[in-house]
DNA sequence: GTGGTCTAGACCACC
DNA sequence: GTGGTCTAGACCACG
């Protein structure tokens, strides 16, 4: 999967290779067992420092979604047929999608803007995931 | 409305100021035209330095939420009834959707799941808007 | 002359009095000789204190534009017909400018969008002036 | 380009070193991807706190006249050939004219005096924008 | 080395 | 009493 950022964002770079990768596995793009570059290879793809990159891979692997071996590489370990997240994940991630979701309500989305859009997002994602 | 954050996030204070406040404003228990507490007594109340208080205060009379006049104080401008958001706001709130979502996919939560939640926590909103 | 402010403006209040008074200058509905309400009589217009009705009064009588007395009250001493202005003056006035329309342009207006709105605004007052 | 600010102005320092960054954006000495000092940078040069030539950064950010990154500091990414304002930016732009506007024609400039002075203005940004 | 966050304390402008 | 501005110094996050 090709990986790609803004350099210029407001997002940390880390970040951002964090984001892609996970929404490459939502997506259907990655799934369990696949390989991702290696942090030099991808840091000199996006022309950016593989310490960098080494973080953002870590991040993934704090969160046991990467699997990092100094033979394989970075190698992906879950996937959304990978079983259920743990109860405390699914309380942390309802406080995020609150703030997120109530910024929209505030900003004058109405429900039903919302929950479509939610669900315009997940189906591409399912679309994705059954090629 | 009272306001709590959690001094040990490593959710900037400032936001997470905002963040309480635009979650106030979506559930109802904020309405344009209401009060906030002054900067100084809210960073009384919760412990901080006044001028975080201001920061994040600051940030949501940028996103003409608030209103911050010396003489009324912070008097909150705009809640769900105050009209649709701009098309790009929803745009680059579409952005910060998709990662969040992909994130819950990712992690093993279905389809179902996310929209269930979603649906949940803006019905949540919608049920404390009209009491 | 009816002056109207806005209480919830992020422009102090005795300055948006200040404001009337000139563009009423300007475009004609005040002239040298006219009389405004007391400062109490405009401050209950107002629904405000009356010592911001004396602050702006006081920066107009600084400026010359003002004569307050305790007998006539506040009466106007200048409008457009009173002569030119100190070249101290129009340097001054110059640099606020500059400001202002260096702000239009590097916001995208064009040369002529700008000057365009610029001759509108002083033809407007030029309309009133002459009834 | 050279920051130039009056430490006893009446005009925040912030918001002097805001005004010229516009107004080096609309004469062309600064251009869309031009680099300016760093905070600590500009204000060693300026002999004022770093904060404050924070803030004045800040508020162009927020105008989406500047990117602040950690990695290369401050760089404009607007200039005139950017794209023309929105229609609530004009609109807000003409308010704020009108107060000058009225301030100099009430202080007895000519109507010609007056448009002529902002011709001059503006061409003299011309001119300098096309080296 | 860059910007970001937070604290602390001072003084001013406005009302 | 309110928010606004400025200074000063600390530590962190990012690259």
């Amino acid at each position: 999967m090709i990986i790609e950022i803004e350099l210029d964002s407001d997002v940390p770079l880390y970040q951002q290779i964090r984001d892609r990768v996970v929404e490459g596995i939502a997506d259907g793009r990655l799934h369990a067992g696949d390989s991702l570059p290696s942090t030099r290879q991808l840091a000199s793809d996006l022309g950016i420092n593989f310490h960098t990159v080494n973080k953002g891979y870590d991040t993934l692997r704090e969160d046991n979604v990467l699997r990092l071996t100094r033979k394989s590489g970075a190698v992906v370990t879950r996937d959304p047929t990978s079983g259920p997240p743990e109860p405390q994940y699914v309380v942390k991630w309802a406080g995020r999608a609150k703030t997120i979701l109530a910024d929209a309500i505030a900003h004058g989305m109405s429900t039903d803007d919302v929950l479509t859009a939610c669900r315009e997002i997940v189906t591409e994602f399912k679309r994705g995931d059954t090629p």
